[in-house]
DNA sequence: AATACGTGGCC
DNA sequence: TGGCCAAGTAT
């Protein structure tokens, strides 16, 4: 074992974070390895998002779906509604299909190789790598964005990303012990989720301070070197809260596919980049009393939105495509944040009822 | 290979 | 306060 995997490991065993789909290195060492579908899932949660973010939902997933075959029978729409909130639904979609396929053809068990957890829906270089190296122990490189920082700085790598990735990937690898390697994959991570940071590295406490090429230099904290972003354009567009006197919500399901795919929303016009500011009631879903609430906004990874919000009290009568929904059941919906947004800038207490009435 | 794909927190 | 960032994947 070399000696950035002897310090590194050594760091951990006093360092690591508790989290609840690890098992700590005290546990590991009496050979417990942790349940591999835990390990998945919260895999799947964490791409692009914070452990805080993750912690609630991995909690209710697991109550909810003990077992991978729970998963892979529940009702998509009851897991699209659980991952609400949660962003990237594209992963929600593929963790369905993954326990299915689990089930039908792998009775349940996960693939301990990386070529096997790759081929499944959703896992890719990375989390099939994780998977291999945390849960069966294998020495697979896993480099996620804390990884790329912590080697980049390691080496001073002065190639920006995302054409350095090669090159972290090698040196991943011939940094990857055969022992312990998952528990080497975590100490990257934690090591840089915790000193290793993005902005004020904490350099005085980190355990491979000695071997640091960038602490050598003057400044660790330029590393990762990054290509310039493109800028995020701006979108508009009206969303329609249809209201009924009884207390129901007109709400539609979006196509599978594409932004905020297979999740709920209330009826919309299309999202374009037309600047002129115009956004009447003219492409209502009917004719009604709509009233302007007002403008939200939200950011998406690739533009902005702005949508103009209308509210029509005392809606009613069938509509095609859509479905009247109780207020007070807005809860069980697959409702994305942004139309969460829209809704509450309607009726401000709309999520509040549904609370008050589970 | 470059782009699409969410959300919330931080400074 | 606006840009950056978070355990990436699919196409």
């Amino acid at each position: 074992m070399d000696h950035f995997a002897r310090k590194l490991l050594a760091w951990y065993d006093r360092h690591h974070r508790d989290l609840p789909w690890r098992v700590g290195p005290a546990d590991k060492a009496e050979g417990t390895l942790p349940d591999p579908y835990h390990v998945w899932l919260s895999e799947i949660m964490l791409q692009q998002t914070t452990v805080q973010a993750v912690k609630p939902y991995f909690d209710k997933f697991l109550a909810r779906w003990p077992r991978v075959d729970d998963l892979a029978a529940a009702d998509t729409d009851a897991v699209m509604a659980a991952w609400a909130g949660l962003g990237y639904y594209a992963r929600a979609r593929n963790l369905k299909k993954c326990a299915e396929v689990l089930a039908r053809d792998h009775g349940g068990r996960f693939p301990d190789t990386f070529d096997d957890l790759k081929a499944l829906p959703g896992i890719g270089d990375y989390t099939a790598a994780a998977i291999a190296a945390i849960a069966f122990d294998r020495p697979e490189a896993v480099v996620d964005g804390n990884v790329e920082r912590v080697v980049t700085r390691l080496f001073a790598i002065e190639t920006p990303l995302p054409s350095a990735k090669p090159e972290i990937r090698a040196r991943t690898k011939e940094m990857t012990p055969q022992e312990r390697p998952g528990d080497f994959a975590q100490a990257m991570m934690d090591l840089g989720a915790t000193l290793c940071t993005p902005k004020r590295p904490a350099c005085v406490l980190c355990p491979l301070r000695e071997e640091c090429t960038a602490l050598a230099g003057d400044d660790p904290q330029r590393f990762p070197l990054k290509m310039p972003k493109a800028a995020r354009p701006v979108r508009r567009g009206a969303a329609f809260v249809a209201e009924t006197a009884d207390r129901k919500i007109l709400l539609r399901t979006r196509t599978e596919k594409g932004l905020l795919g297979g999740m709920a929303e209330v009826p919309t016009t299309g999202w374009t980049a037309r600047t002129d500011g115009e956004t009447g009631t003219d492409a209502a879903p009917f004719a009604a009393d709509w009233r302007s609430k007002g403008e939200v906004v939200h950011v998406f990874t690739h533009f902005e939105l702005r949508l103009a919000v209308f509210h029509a009290e005392r809606a009613e009568g069938p509509v095609s495509g859509g479905r009247w929904t109780k207020i007070a059941a807005l809860g069980e919906e697959a409702l994305p944040s942004v139309m969460k947004k829209a809704i509450t800038q309607a009726i401000p207490d709309a999520f509040k009822a549904s609370r008050e009435r589970p």
